[in-house]
RNA sequence: GGCGGCGUAGCUCAGAGGUAGAGCAGGCGGCUCAUACCCGCCGUGUCCGGGGUUCGAAUCCCUGCGCCGCCA
C-alpha cells in the first residue's frame, strides 16, 4: 500500500473555467480514483489562485471588491469540477487563511536563510501574463509577447529570490530524477536551466491585493510565489508536519505547457531552499485547441465547460451525470496528453458512438438481450474450463498492460487498454456463439461475458465512475470490496439475475445528421448578425442646417481624473480655448487610464446641453469610434490645432 | 536569428536501413444475441519536394518548403 499525491495547477480567476482546465483536473482525478482504487493513501488537490494586479482590476472594472469577485469565480469553478465528478480532497483558494499563513512563514523562512534580498526592480510588466520582461524579450520595444499589450515599464523596491543560487542543483535534479515528462519538456527545460537563471523578483510594491510581506507590510508575495506553494500548503506544511511527511515528496504535480517553467524551474528552487525535496514528478500536457485556436482565457475561444455536459446530455439524450463521463471517457482518450490536439463535437461524438455506444453499451445490451430472449431469469456457469481459462487469457493481458499504464501515471494508456478489453469481449462473444450452445454451454458463456463486463466497469471506474457503477448494478456486482481483490475472473456473485428492463446504455448519435443541424443554426446566426450590422450601419439623411447646429470643437485635455463616484466615468478638464477649461465627464474609463490622457487633443461637441452625471456637470461630449470589440477609440486631430479651433 | 521537433491512408497516429501499418471513416462478406450492431476480409498511400549514401531509404546525410515548441 503506497502514497499518493497529485495535484491540479490552482486556476487563476481572471477568467471562467474552459475545456482545458476541465481536461486537467479529470486527468488529476483519474490518477487519484485509480490509487484509490488499489488503497494507496491518497491525497488530491485542485483550488484557485486569486492574487495579484490582473484580477484587482478586473474586479475594479466590474465594481466589485476583489474578494467578492474571487469568491464568485472560484464557486464557478467548484461547480464544474463538482458537475464533472472530480474527486478532490480539498479545494483549495490561495486568500484561505491557512495558505496564507504558510506564505509567509515560507517568506520569511527562506529571508532567514538569506536566499530574498532586497533591491530595486526595473523592467516591463505585463499584467496579462502576471510576469517582467526585460526590454529586449518585447515587440518593438513596448509589447508583451504572448499578448501583444503594451507593457507597463515599472521601477520599484522590490524583494528577490536567489533563483541563480539553485541553478546547479536544479541540473543535477534534472539528471539525476528525469521527472519531467513528457521528454520534450525536459529538454526545454534543462536548456533553459543551463542558459542561466537570473533572480527573481517575488514582491510587489504597487499591488495590494495579495499576501502581505512579513517582514515588510508595504510588500505583498508576488502571485505565482504565492500559488506555487499551495502544493505544500494542502499537504500540511509546516503545520502538520506529520501529514506533510506523508504525502511529500510522492507527488505528481499534473500542468499545461504554458506554465513549464513555474513548476520545473522556480518550484523546486523554492523547495530546495526550504530544504524540501523536489517533486516526484511533473506530467506536462498540451492544449486543446478549438479552430487552430488554443481554447484559454488568453484566446477568448472558450467552451463552456457546463454547456458542454448540456449539449452532449442533449444530443445523445443521456442524463447529465452519463454525458459527464462520456466528456470524461473523449478527453483522456483523445486529449491532448503530449501534443496538442483539436477539440470537436465530431469528434466527440464519433468516438462515443464507435466506443461506448457499439463496444461497451452493445455488448452488454446484446448478452442481456440474449438471454431474456431464451427465457432465463439468472445464470451461474455450469463448469469452469475453456470458457473461463479463454477469458482469463484475455483479461490478464489487458489488465497487466492497464496497471503498467497506471504505475506510470498514463491514464490515456490504461484507458486504452479498458477500451481494448471491451473490443476482446465483443470477439469473445462472436467465437464461444452462445446461441447455438446447448443450455449448460450457452449459461456457462454467459455467466462468464456478464462477468467480462464486470470486470472491464471496474476497469473504467477512474474514468467513467457514474456510468461503471449503474453497470456493475445492474449486474448485481455493486458490493465494494476491494478493488484489486474484485479483479479476477469469476468474481461475479452467483447467480446473476438478468435485468428486466435492460435499455441501451447508450443511444447511437447521427453525426452527420447533428453536423448538418449545426451548420444550419450557425448560418442562421451569421445571418443575423449581417442583417443586425447593416441595420446599424444604415445612415440617416439629414440636411446641412441640421449638422451645422453641432459645434465641434478641438480639445486638449489639460487634466484627468477618475470621477468620484462613478467606476466607468472619467472626469476630465479640456481646453476649448475659452480661458477656462471645460469639465468634461466621458465614459471611457475601462479602457483610458487618466495619465495617459493629459495632453491629448480631442473632438468635442462644444454647444450640448451640460447635463450631470453622477453628481458632476458634464459641459460637453468627446468623440470616439467605437471597434468590433465595444471598446471606444478617441478621435484626434492629425496634426497639432490650436484648442478651440472649429471642427467642421 | 539559434537550438529542437514534426510533415506517413479521408481523419488520429505507430513504424527509425530490407521494400508500409493500427484504430476510426469507406467497401464487401458472415452472423442474427445486439443500437445498420458485432466478427472477418478489402483497398487506397508520389511515407512533404529535390538531391545524395547504399545492392536496397519512409528510415541515414544534404537541401528546399510548410507547421510547431523553446530560446534570442
Amino acid at each position: 500500500m503506497g502514497t499518493y499525491y497529485v495535484t491540479t495547477p490552482i486556476y487563476y480567476v481572471n477568467s471562467k473555467p474552459h475545456i482545458g482546465s476541465a481536461y486537467t483536473t479529470i486527468l488529476a482525478d483519474t490518477l487519484a480514483r485509480y490509487h484509490r482504487l488499489i488503497g494507496d493513501d491518497t491525497l488530491f488537490l485542485t483550488g484557485t489562485d486569486e492574487h495579484g494586479v490582473n484580477i484587482m482590476r478586473t474586479a475594479e472594472k466590474l465594481g466589485k471588491h476583489p474578494k467578492e469577485f474571487c469568491d464568485e469565480v472560484s464557486a464557478v469553478f467548484r461547480k464544474v469540477f463538482d458537475t464533472y465528478n472530480i474527486s478532490y480532497d480539498r479545494f483549495i483558494r490561495t486568500t484561505d487563511e491557512d495558505h496564507e499563513k504558510v506564505v509567509q512563514h515560507v517568506f520569511k523562512t527562506m529571508y532567514e536563510k538569506g536566499d530574498i534580498y532586497k533591491g530595486e526592480y526595473r523592467g516591463f510588466y505585463c499584467p496579462k501574463c502576471e510576469t517582467f520582461y526585460s526590454p529586449d524579450e518585447l515587440v518593438d520595444g513596448k509589447y508583451c509577447p504572448i499578448h501583444g499589450i503594451e507593457v507597463e515599464e515599472v521601477a520599484e523596491e522590490t524583494y528577490f529570490f536567489k533563483w541563480s543560487k539553485y541553478q546547479d542543483a536544479l541540473i543535477k535534479w534534472y539528471e539525476e530524477k528525469k521527472a519531467i515528462v513528457p521528454e520534450s519538456r525536459y529538454n526545454e527545460i534543462y536548456t533553459f536551466v543551463k542558459n542561466g537563471l537570473k533572480d527573481v523578483s517575488v514582491t510587489r510594491i504597487t499591488v495590494p491585493w495579495g499576501i502581505t510581506v512579513p517582514i515588510d507590510p508595504k510588500h505583498t508575495v508576488y502571485v505565482w510565489f504565492d500559488a506555487l506553494i499551495n502544493y505544500i500548503t494542502g499537504a500540511g506544511y509546516p503545520f502538520d508536519m506529520d501529514k506533510f511527511n506523508k504525502y511529500w515528496p510522492h507527488v505528481r504535480h499534473i500542468l499545461g505547457k504554458d506554465i513549464l517553467r513555474h513548476h520545473a524551474a522556480m518550484w523546486p528552487a523554492m523547495l530546495m531552499s526550504l530544504g524540501i525535496e523536489p517533486p516526484h514528478k511533473l506530467i506536462v500536457h498540451g492544449w486543446w485547441m478549438m479552430g487552430g485556436k488554443k481554447m484559454s482565457k488568453s484566446g477568448g475561444n472558450i467552451a463552456d465547460p457546463l454547456e458542454l455536459v448540456k449539449e452532449v446530455s442533449q444530443v445523445a439524450g443521456i442524463s447529465e451525470p452519463f454525458a459527464v463521463d462520456v466528456i470524461r471517457y473523449f478527453v483522456i482518450i483523445d486529449g491532448p496528453q503530449k501534443d496538442d490536439k483539436e477539440f470537436s463535437m465530431e469528434l466527440l461524438f464519433k468516438r462515443y458512438n464507435s466506443d461506448l455506444v457499439n463496444d461497451y453499451g452493445n455488448l452488454i445490451y446484446r448478452i442481456v438481450g440474449f438471454a431474456k430472449k431464451k427465457g432465463i431469469s439468472e445464470v451461474s456457469p455450469v463448469f469452469d474450463g475453456e470458457y473461463k481459462d479463454k477469458l482469463v487469457d484475455i483479461f490478464n493481458d489487458y489488465f497487466d498492460r492497464y496497471r503498467k499504464a497506471f504505475d506510470e501515471d498514463d491514464s490515456a494508456e490504461a484507458l486504452r487498454q479498458a477500451s481494448e478489453f471491451v473490443k476482446a469481449l465483443n470477439k469473445y462473444v462472436d467465437e464461444t456463439k452462445p446461441w447455438s450452445a446447448e443450455p449448460d454451454v450457452r449459461d456457462t458463456i454467459i455467466y462468464y461475458v456478464l462477468d467480462g463486463i464486470r470486470l472491464a466497469s471496474l476497469m473504467l471506474m477512474p474514468f467513467i465512475p457514474t456510468v461503471a457503477t449503474h453497470v456493475l448494478e445492474l449486474i448485481g456486482a455493486s458490493e465494494a470490496g476491494d478493488w484489486l481483490d474484485a479483479l479476477q475472473v469469476g468474481k461475479l456473485p452467483r447467480p446473476v439475475s438478468i435485468p428486466v428492463d435492460m435499455k441501451p446504455l447508450f443511444p447511437r448519435v447521427d453525426v452527420n445528421k447533428y453536423l448538418k443541424e449545426i451548420e444550419k443554426a450557425e448560418k442562421k446566426e451569421e445571418k443575423k448578425k449581417e442583417e443586425k450590422k447593416v441595420e446599424e450601419n444604415k445612415v440617416d439623411i439629414i440636411e446641412y442646417d441640421d449638422f451645422a447646429k453641432i459645434d465641434l470643437r478641438v480639445g486638449k485635455i489639460v487634466e484627468a481624473d477618475k470621477h468620484p463616484n462613478a467606476d466607468k466615468l472619467l472626469l476630465l478638464k479640456v481646453d476649448l480655448g475659452e480661458g477656462q477649461p471645460r469639465t468634461i465627464l466621458a465614459g471611457i474609463a475601462a479602457w483610458y487610464k487618466p495619465e495617459e490622457l493629459v495632453g491629448k487633443e480631442i473632438i468635442v461637441v462644444a454647444n450640448l446641453k451640460p447635463r450631470k452625471m453622477r453628481g458632476i456637470f458634464s459641459e460637453g461630449m468627446l468623440l470616439a469610434a467605437t471597434d468590433s470589440s465595444g471598446k471606444p477609440v478617441l478621435l484626434t486631430p492629425s496634426e497639432y490645432v490650436e484648442p478651440g479651433a472649429k471642427v467642421k
